[in-house]
DNA sequence: CCCCCCCC
């Protein structure tokens, strides 16, 4: 594949006119110490006509210098770029997104015969050499911003260029979109999706208060902060919902941790910011969402912030939980599913818990929401999450009509699994091998784990015993030999006893093995016999009574165990006593390691 | 300059 490079491209872009996505050839490319700051890299580029080393990258783009991916000769379209002048009046395109066509190892050299370009003296195109297909005609863009190319035009044209009340009446609307931390002078219009409380913070690096909002226009979203003075000076002008011009802030790097915002920067209002209301405002966009579909929420990572839509199938009851830090707080589970087929627990909080209303099973869209792995996958809602209940988008409509016509039939099939029918909270599947890495049991409480095991031994010795007659009363007797029992709790001698079992099992799976303690119920699952008929085969048919040991040897089981260090005569040991054992709904279990599989995929 | 976001 032969590439040709946009002539002329570097001419325009030297005059801040857009270009759409030239492709230009690295000549050169030089590492700048950035003195206090990051380093940068300073590029020559040829467009084929010109050659031109005013480039620099943006700093989020040094790994493409740093990894070799930008080196000498590749070729490469520049998606998006700002054009500064710098003091002395020399200009410098900053280069903001860029997408290399062709590595250099792939290119033979030069491209063409470019000269340095000088101002003022630009050349005409070379007549093409021989037909070239690929060639791509530039045209400068009019009636856009002017400062920035950023693919196929948007409708920004169609509004008056200048913000008509901005103090800074010169100053241009711009797009989101082209905001970056290199331009200063500017003035977005945008809408307020979601604007935060006010909070104050204390530490080390000192204290204040702030606030943050979510803001979109056509072109994008950002979310913006402002602090102290600036809490002041706008908080009380803000309401969600409405539309605002707002010039000048500071733009840095988002942190993707927190945010959901397709951005990668966002805004800190400063001294210079200004924010006036905008009335006439109905083509600014409401809230963008970028949906991820419930079924592939398995595959996200833990902590990933996310936006979610789906039809809320059930909502469960407001209750009140105290937080480790002692504060109370409402929760609300609901359940909610799309067209997937797949249901999540979605969990919220606060004033939002205790005023959502899920009859009539509304479709709630949530922008914002983090992903837990809390019972394989679920949902919290943030203090930063954006609730929507049916809103009106194309999303909704579809599932509305989807769910009444099908979905309201399915069961859905849920990523959030639970432990028990009457809740009781999820599975903490672990191996034995995480159970020891992990410290279980070291804690003041206990700690309860599910594993899947297979009983490798079973010691036969003191694994009856023989127990008070009384109805729930299972206290260990003393056979007083003169055919009474007596039980010490009970406080009464007793001409009979029932056999219990307490039996100690050493079960394994695939990475390490447990010594655990079953007692009656769990044992009997175990053994597969019940403790009176053991205890009469111990009697009478000791070779019976192993026979049951051996029957039941090598059998697996899923057990849930609780697990509590424990310590006689100043030596502790893990203690891990089986709750329950049942057999293994091998269906289940095998949809666990494919889901197991599938995350281990996703890293 | 925040980034706390809860509980099973």
């Amino acid at each position: 594949m032969t590439v040709t490079l946009s002539e002329g491209a570097i001419e325009l872009l030297i005059k801040g006119s857009e270009v759409s996505n030239p492709v230009l050839q690295c000549v050169n490319i030089r590492k700048i110490d950035g003195g206090s700051g990051p380093v940068r890299f300073r590029l020559m580029m040829s467009d084929g006509l010109h050659t031109m080393s005013s480039f620099m990258l943006s700093t989020q783009l040094n790994y493409l210098a740093e990894q070799s991916l930008v080196a000498p000769n590749c070729v490469c379209t520049v998606k998006r770029s700002v054009t500064n002048v710098l003091k002395d009046g020399r200009p410098v395109v900053i280069i903001l997104d860029m997408e290399v066509i062709k590595p250099a190892d792939q290119v033979g050299g030069k491209i063409g015969d470019p000269t340095p370009y000088v101002e003022g003296q630009s050349k005409p195109p070379q007549p093409a050499p021989a037909p070239a297909p690929s060639s791509r005609p530039l045209q400068p863009q009019n009636g856009s911003d002017g400062h920035t190319n950023r693919g196929p035009s948007r409708d920004f044209g169609r509004k008056p260029m200048n913000a008509p009340n901005t103090p800074s009446g010169t100053s241009k609307i711009v797009p989101i979109a082209s905001l970056n931390p290199y331009q200063s002078k500017w003035t977005i219009r945008a809408r307020v999706t979601n604007k935060s409380a006010i909070r104050t913070w204390s530490n080390s690096r000192g204290d204040g208060k702030l606030f943050s909002m979510e803001i979109v226009d056509e072109s994008g979203e950002i979310r913006v902060t402002g602090f102290n003075q600036e809490v002041d000076k706008f908080y009380s002008i803000i309401e969600q919902g409405k539309v605002y011009y707002i010039s000048k802030g500071s733009l840095k790097i988002a942190n993707k941790q927190y945010t959901s915002l397709k951005n990668d920067y966002e805004m800190t209002l400063n001294g210079e910011s200004t924010i006036i209301p905008c009335e006439d405002s109905q083509d600014v966009p409401m809230v963008q969402c970028d949906f991820v579909a419930i079924a592939d929420l398995e595959a996200r990572e833990k902590d990933a912030i996310v936006d979610v839509i789906g039809v809320c199938k059930s909502v469960e009851d407001v209750t009140r939980i105290t937080t480790k830090n002692s504060r109370e707080v409402s929760k609300r589970n609901i359940q909610l599913m799309d067209m997937s087929g797949r249901v999540i627990q979605v969990t919220m909080w606060g004033n939002e818990a205790e005023t959502f209303d899920g009859s009539g099973q509304p479709i709630l869209a949530i922008k914002g929401a983090r992903l837990s792995d809390f019972g394989g996958r679920s949902l919290s809602t943030l203090y930063s999450s954006t609730l929507m209940i049916n809103p009106d988008i194309p999303e909704a409509y579809k599932l509305r009509g989807w769910y009444d016509k099908e979905g309201h039939a399915l069961d859905g099939q849920s990523m959030t699994e639970m432990r028990g029918g009457g809740g009781g909270g999820p599975t903490n599947w672990k191996t034995l091998a995480d159970v020891k890495n992990e410290h279980l049991g070291h804690g003041d409480k206990a700690d309860y784990f599910t594993c899947i095991g297979t009983i490798v031994y079973m010691r036969k010795e003191n694994c009856l015993y023989q127990a008070c007659p009384s109805k729930d009363c299972n206290k260990k007797v003393v056979d007083q030999q003169n055919g009474m029992f007596r039980c010490e709790k009970c406080d009464k001698e007793f001409p009979d006893f029932k056999y219990r079992l307490m039996l100690s099992a050493n079960i394994a799976d695939f990475g390490d093995n447990q010594w655990v303690t079953c007692f009656q119920d769990s044992a009997e699952t175990l053994l597969g016999q019940k403790a009176d008929y053991i205890g009469q085969l111990k009697e009478s048919n000791e070779a019976a009574f192993d026979e049951v040991f051996q029957h039941a040897n090598f059998n697996t089981f899923v057990f849930r165990n609780r697990v509590k260090l424990e310590t006689y005569n100043d030596e502790s040991r893990i203690k891990v006593t089986v709750m329950e054992a049942k057999p293994v709904d091998h269906k289940e279990y095998s949809k666990r390691l494919i889901m197991n599989i599938r995350k281990a995929a996703a890293q």
